[in-house]
DNA sequence: ATTAACGTGCTGACA
DNA sequence: GCACGTTAAT
């Protein structure tokens, strides 16, 4: 309990604990507030704003408040507004880097060579334009590909290097020492498009301050104090960006979390915490290690885990919590057994009472989310997917706002080359380069070169009069902009274009679904005055809030949920190769892997009351059937902690063979499960003696006792005593054939049971 | 010019 | 397995 008198206490630091106070009081100078998962960060964080803002030590806008995502900068504004009123409204620096960023180009952009209304091109039209560049280096598109190039340009970026500041290393980093080059022509293209990519929002911004003493200043002067969440996330140019900002008045306050950062791959740089002693001297360093969320065993599963990694800061979270249950680790066959089984699980949860929207699956990567979505169509239960495909990547919708730009940006060429051709109205490939060459002899935009085009005979007719038809409709569109809302100008374009009465005229279900997301499409912007303010909403806000219908579970990428929380946790897919995964494994080293062990931290603290771990034995890859071994997570999670079940289905017969060195910690579950049938779904059943399975799945009798008893014809090739080999676990010998199931006794790896179709005979 | 049939490589996540 | 890009055919 807070020791200061409660009677005289403004009402928004009610129910802080003391360094939470602290937090909120300390509004002069650097402060660096460590803050656990579950700590009442943001709490502390509105708190603070509330006693900057009540004590009228600085106006809304003088405010500078920076999250990462449009999520986080959502939430943030609502807690604010309720606590503090309307006064929200007129806080006009709160949000991403990005939309920070990019406010603060529109306002300067004559400085970096941009106009005011540039266009924010997403990495679809990063990558095309890259592709042209490379062509038309004549560079080879295989062995240098435009996507490698990307990478390459969003870590320059990140790391705050315009094409002058990179050096030797990174100049070879791009087909032989055509980095610089590629990078520099790169940005040309981009200002005589007149665009930026999500990259520049914050490299042109960190330039623009970096260079124009007046405008610093102007802004060190204004932002009385700055706020910063997810500290841990900065990369370079954030951190160069902010430093300078900071410089005057030093009132900055830094929120992070050092074993949640899992976003170095984007050039987040855990150690700008570590030195934001040094570079603001005297801050004062504040740790937030109460949790409220978790129950004990989930938080110390969690805290068990962490403690693997090494250079940490230290933090250690206690809670007040009843104990609650122990974590669960559930081993299964493959992936769609694990799919059927959480679909299990969450049905007896909603038996007890629990709402979906208190459940949420978290998956490593998007893809596997495809798997509880066949699942859960199948057994009628409400679901949402975060993240993945977003309702502004639909083609549909990708083309409306190609429209939409090329009307409100006449430079805009990825825009107009989107469009000159849809609708099919025959301009082909041929024609289109045709107003390329007239666009780089003339030096003008695309649209400009059509116009010029049409009025020669270089076109054939049909493709002459269609061209010219779309010039003079988009100069039309262009000087309807002014007088109608975009929403009306969206339906008119769409109507004059042809667009609608192509959809119209397929009558296919796919079609009806386009013309409905693009009723959607014209539904959102009627929120918006100008068409300019809508494009800067699509390119910069791009999740798709639409209305959901009813409780559902959620499914999503652990990243994306970070910073939520749910009652019932499902973590799936925890398997070396998947999680962590492959690409950390093989790549990165020990870096990388801590990486992903910050995010399995991440994962566990999302849960508040019930956490369940699921591994398969075996997963489709790539279309191939690969079995696993459980992740090695799982092994550090603490025994005290932690309640492993099995199935006979496979995978803790697996996981148990890991503990084979010490006394198996899991007998006394398996001589408790052993009556029990686990034969669970159908999963194996659908197993074939040519090893692959069937693709649709098949309705077969439950409680089955054992793949034997269906029939399930192993290979006849393979006896009792031969000596085999396998990918992942050597050479061993067979000591059991259950059908297309094998026991095997391997020399390195001990006893696993593994399927007939990944073994050869030695 | 458009479509159909093949082959390739991948799947990491945010703005 | 699938989305994507390239080639072959109408």
């Amino acid at each position: 309990m807070p020791e200061a008198n409660l009677q005289n206490d403004p009402p928004w630091l009610n129910g802080l604990n003391p360094p939470q106070r602290e937090a909120v009081l300390t509004t002069e100078g650097p402060v660096l507030l460590l803050a656990g998962a579950g700590t009442g960060k943001t709490a502390a964080l509105t708190a603070r704003m509330a006693q900057i803002l009540y004590t009228r030590l600085a106006w809304p806008s003088e405010i500078l408040a920076v999250t990462f995502t449009n999520k986080a900068a959502r939430e943030m504004r609502e807690r604010i507004g309720a606590m503090v009123g309307e006064a929200v409204e007129g806080m006009p620096w709160l949000g991403t880097f990005h939309s920070i960023g990019a406010k603060l180009l529109r306002r300067h952009a004559e400085v970096v060579g941009l106009q005011s209304n540039f266009t924010i091109i997403d990495t679809d039209d990063q990558i095309r334009l890259l592709k042209q560049l490379i062509q038309s280096e004549d560079l080879d598109e295989k062995r240098f590909p435009a996507r490698g190039l990307a990478a390459l340009l969003d870590k320059w970026k990140n790391a705050g290097k315009s094409p002058s500041d990179l050096d030797a290393a990174d100049n070879e980093a791009y087909a032989n020492g055509k980095g610089q080059r590629m990078y520099a022509l790169y940005q040309a293209r981009l200002l005589a498009l007149n665009a930026c990519d999500f990259g520049d929002l914050l490299l042109h911004g960190l330039n623009l301050l970096k260079n124009n003493r007046d405008i610093l200043e102007k802004y060190q002067g204004q932002f009385k104090y700055i706020l910063v969440d997810e500290y841990q996330d900065t990369n370079a140019v954030q951190y160069l960006w902010l430093r300078l900002l900071a410089q005057k008045r030093k009132n900055i306050c830094c929120v992070g979390d050092d074993d949640q950062s899992i976003y170095s791959w984007r050039g987040a740089e855990v150690a700008n915490i570590l030195r934001f002693e040094k570079d603001f001297p005297g801050a004062k360093i504040i740790k937030l290690e109460q949790n409220y969320r978790s129950t004990p065993h989930i938080l110390a599963a969690a805290s068990g885990l962490i403690d693997s990694n090494s250079a940490r800061l230290g933090k250690t979270l206690w809670t007040e919590l009843d104990e609650g249950e122990k974590v669960r680790i559930i081993g299964v066959w493959d992936g769609p057994e694990e799919a059927r089984r959480v679909g299990e699980e969450i049905e007896s949860l909603q038996y007890k009472g629990e709402s979906l929207d208190s459940i949420a699956i978290l998956v490593r990567a998007q893809h596997q989310t495809r798997e509880f979505e066949d699942r859960f169509i199948q057994i009628g239960m409400n679901y949402r997917i975060v993240g993945g495909f977003r309702f502004y990547e639909r083609a549909e919708i990708r083309d409306a706002i190609a429209y939409l730009r090329v009307v409100n940006q006449p430079a805009d060429d990825l825009a107009f080359e989107r469009i000159v051709n849809v609708p099919k109205r025959g301009i082909g490939d041929k024609a289109v380069e045709k107003i390329h060459i007239v666009a780089r002899t003339d030096k003008t935009p695309l649209t400009v070169a059509a116009a010029r085009l049409v009025g020669t005979d270089e076109l054939s007719g049909k493709a002459r009069k269609s061209l010219a038809d779309l010039v003079v409709d988009i100069a039309r569109w262009r000087d309807e902009a002014s007088r109608m809302t975009p929403a009306d100008l969206t339906r008119l374009i769409l109507d004059e274009s042809g667009y609608t009465a192509v959809l119209q005229a397929e009558r296919s279900v796919e079609a009806s679904g386009r013309l409905e997301n693009l009723n959607e499409l014209t539904r959102a912007m009627e929120e918006y005055e100008t068409l300019g303010e809508f494009l800067e909403h699509v390119s910069l806000v791009m999740d798709n809030e639409r209305g959901d219908p009813g409780a559902s579970v959620t499914i999503m990428t652990i990243h994306a949920a970070k910073g939520l929380e749910y009652d019932n946790i499902f973590l799936v897919g925890w398997e070396d190769g998947i999680f962590p995964s492959q690409r950390a494994l093989d790549e990165g080293g020990l870096a990388s892997l801590e990486e992903e062990r910050r995010l399995a931290y991440v994962a566990i603290t999302r849960a508040r009351r019930k956490c369940t771990i699921i591994h398969a034995a075996n997963r489709r890859i790539y279309g191939q059937w690969t079995s696993s071994i459980p992740s090695r997570f799982i092994e550090e999670l603490p025994l005290e902690h932690i309640e492993a079940e099995q199935t006979m289905t496979g995978g803790a017969s697996l996981w148990r063979a890991n503990w084979s060195e010490h006394s198996d910690p899991f007998a006394h579950l398996a001589a408790a499960n052993q009556g029990r049938s686990n034969a669970r779904g159908p999963g194996w059943q659908r197993a074939t003696t040519s090893g692959g399975f069937n693709p649709r799945p098949q309705r077969i009798a439950e409680n089955t006792r054992s793949a034997v008893s269906l029939g399930n014809k192993g290979r006849e090739d393979l006896a009792v005593g031969m000596r085999v080999f396998h990918e992942k676990f050597g050479y061993g010998t067979i000591a059991e054939i259950e059908g297309n199931k094998l026991e095997i006794d391997f020399e390195v790896a001990g006893r696993k049971r593994v399927m007939d179709s990944f073994i050869t005979i030695a």
